[in-house]
DNA sequence: TGCAACGTACGATTTTTATCGTACCTTTGG
DNA sequence: CCAAAGGTACGATAAAAATCGTACGTTGCA
């Protein structure tokens, strides 16, 4: 037998198809299905609208989405917050692929030179203001 | 008909058994498949002998692994480097969940106030040690 | 009223990834 | 010599993720 262990949606790391489906939720607040897939669709991801509904009534199900029903066309929306969904991401993803340690992957950043001076500056500006909320 | 694009290994993204495998072979050099898998189950990654070296042999079909016949134990080497694979990795990671931007990335990392002061001062060495590199 | 447009439900299927069993070859030690 | 230990080859299968077709209910409007 299968042991299928329950995985609260808290700390599920979700796939690729569902993240797209999250992110338009969170930049665009609860929405219905036709319009998850018209944004998806837009933006090159080219998905039928079948496909949407199943994965979004699966998502549903495991807790990762709420539905209003009240009317027919079904509003969904994320139960989980953008924030601590990536912050859930990244964290497994150091984990798996950094040694659990943010810096090497800034290691594997700077080394690929890659980064703008822009970007640069961002991040020494970020940690400055991190710096000055102690 | 299936078009099969190539994707040359220099740009395709390992899968999470892929990358388990590159691992290895990163941090103990050309390696048998005995070596592999053992290492493998020593980190408590489960799994079957053959099962390695299916893996093995599917990623040396695809160019991303190469492989020493001389002897009946065949040894395998990584073609890609440990540090474009990760810089690769860290790409497709940026690109799809964080809009491209690190300094937004590094944004969830501060906000999930999960970051050790040890982690933060290393970060900062980082950038100072890549600030003078100008 | 009736039909086209639009909704949901849901099983089936495809695609991708991962795992494994079995057949068979090579080496080695007694 | 020959059996046991340990290799590789490779098809089959399982498991996970993603996609889709079809059936059928509801709505709106000509």
């Amino acid at each position: 037998m299968k042991t299928n262990k329950p995985e609260s949606a808290q700390t599920a790391v979700p796939t690729r198809a569902e993240m797209d489906i999250l992110q338009v939720l969170w930049d665009h607040g609860p929405s219905t299905v036709r319009f998850v897939n018209d944004t998806l669709n837009a933006q090159k991801k080219t998905v039928q609208y079948t496909s949407t509904l199943k994965q979004m009534q699966v998502m549903t199900e495991r807790g990762m989405l709420l539905r209003d029903e009240s009317s027919m066309k079904h509003v969904y929306t994320a139960v989980l917050e953008e924030s601590s969904t990536k912050g859930n991401l990244l964290e497994n993803f150091v984990d798996t692929h950094y040694q659990g340690s943010v810096s090497k992957l800034l290691q594997y950043f700077l080394g690929n030179k890659k980064a703008s001076k822009a970007e640069l500056d961002e991040i020494r500006k970020l940690l400055k203001d991190d710096e000055s909320k102690l």
